[in-house]
DNA sequence: CGTCTATTTGAATGTACTCAAAAGCGGTGG
DNA sequence: CCACCGCTTTTGAGTACATTCAAATAGACG
């Protein structure tokens, strides 16, 4: 059993109110909302199959979400390292079976908001309406820009814009990992990424 | 000069309203923001290069989004036949120059609606701030699971998905643009159509 | 009809994959 | 501290999926 440990809320405050403005009431409700979660390295913050009844604000620690083709092989859809939302859309909202795990790529610490919780908190505060609204733009560019990529860049360039974009995750992340987020395979990221290097 | 002609707003608000209910002030200053543009086929909404000040709603036809890349190459990110939403999210919010070019494959009738007047709607009415939420949010996971195709699935089964999913598309539109939303060339993409045909 | 563009077909090429094996790296226990 | 084990990365040969280029055919539209 672990002691009990405080937790820090002011990231996630912070990131909130990036775009809203919160009185000290609604900050102390929203806060209330959250169940802070620790994930131990490759550990399961949510499976496959099942719905997924949370969504997920990374404190610390890095996660991925991931998707099992018929292939059986795995492909990355995000990498959420701290201070990045997580947790399946699709599932979480209408209830469905889950196509995505999330495992943690480090000892994670999440703060989770569950589905009725959240609820209750765009009625009780609507602007979080905004607030999501404004997130999941954000997210919905970005993705629109990897999408983008993915149509009309050949693998070399797709390694080299995310090395600039996330060159964090690049240095901390196995390689077998960005392959399968760039849509290649470990071995060919080997190669392209000799020729990237070599660029220097 | 054409005759002025009387627009049916019946459309849009039944868009809005599957996710929020307005009173009847609200919807008649929703319409009021609203400015009507006829585009005739091959005609563009919005060019690469300006910013995008407008988002729109399509009533009728059939738009097109797309990247032209480095290689000059044209990659589509998005269809957008009637009831859909359009426009280059990043330039429109970021004020920043578009990436997308958008022209109409159809005649078609769009409503748009500035980001000044998109400001004044959030402040005025914030429902439409969860109206946009959810409108969002489905589409992040729409691309969600096209970019899930794109990595785990070969050109055969993602031109069969689309088939299944965009029925009418695939008959209306032209193979190349189906291709290049697809991320492979119109010759390829014939002799796919054959397999997929194939398989009745 | 005739012209222009879209689609099909085919041959040669290239990018990325598979499979296999070797080398590197990191943690763990002796 | 070193030796070993498991996992990741590298390297290479052979293969497959998709592209390029070219030319023929089919369709659309004035």
């Amino acid at each position: 059993m672990s002691v009990p440990t405080d937790i820090d809320y002011s990231p996630i405050l912070r990131n909130v109110s990036k775009h809203i403005t919160l009185t000290d009431e609604e900050r102390a409700y929203f806060v209330s909302l959250l169940k802070p979660k620790h994930i131990k390295k490759g550990q399961f913050y949510q499976e496959a199959g099942e719905v997924c009844r949370t969504q997920a604000y990374v404190i610390s620690g890095c996660m991925r979400s991931y998707h099992i083709g018929e292939d059986g092989k795995e492909h990355i859809l995000q990498f959420a390292p701290s201070d990045w939302w997580t947790g399946d859309m699709a599932s979480f909202l209408k209830g469905t079976p889950a196509l995505l795990n999330s495992d943690a790529l480090d000892d994670s610490l999440l703060l989770l908001i569950e589905r009725v919780q959240m609820d209750h908190l765009y009625e009780r505060v609507p602007k979080f309406d905004r607030f999501f609204r404004i997130l999941i733009t954000n997210a919905f560019i970005a993705q629109q820009r990897r999408m983008l990529g993915n149509l009309s860049l050949p693998a070399e360039e797709r390694y080299a814009q995310f090395r600039k974009l996330y060159p964090s995750l690049d240095e901390h992340v196995p390689q077998k990992h960005i392959a399968s987020y760039l849509g290649i395979t470990p071995e060919f990221l080997s190669t392209v990424r000799k020729r990237v290097l070599a660029r220097k």
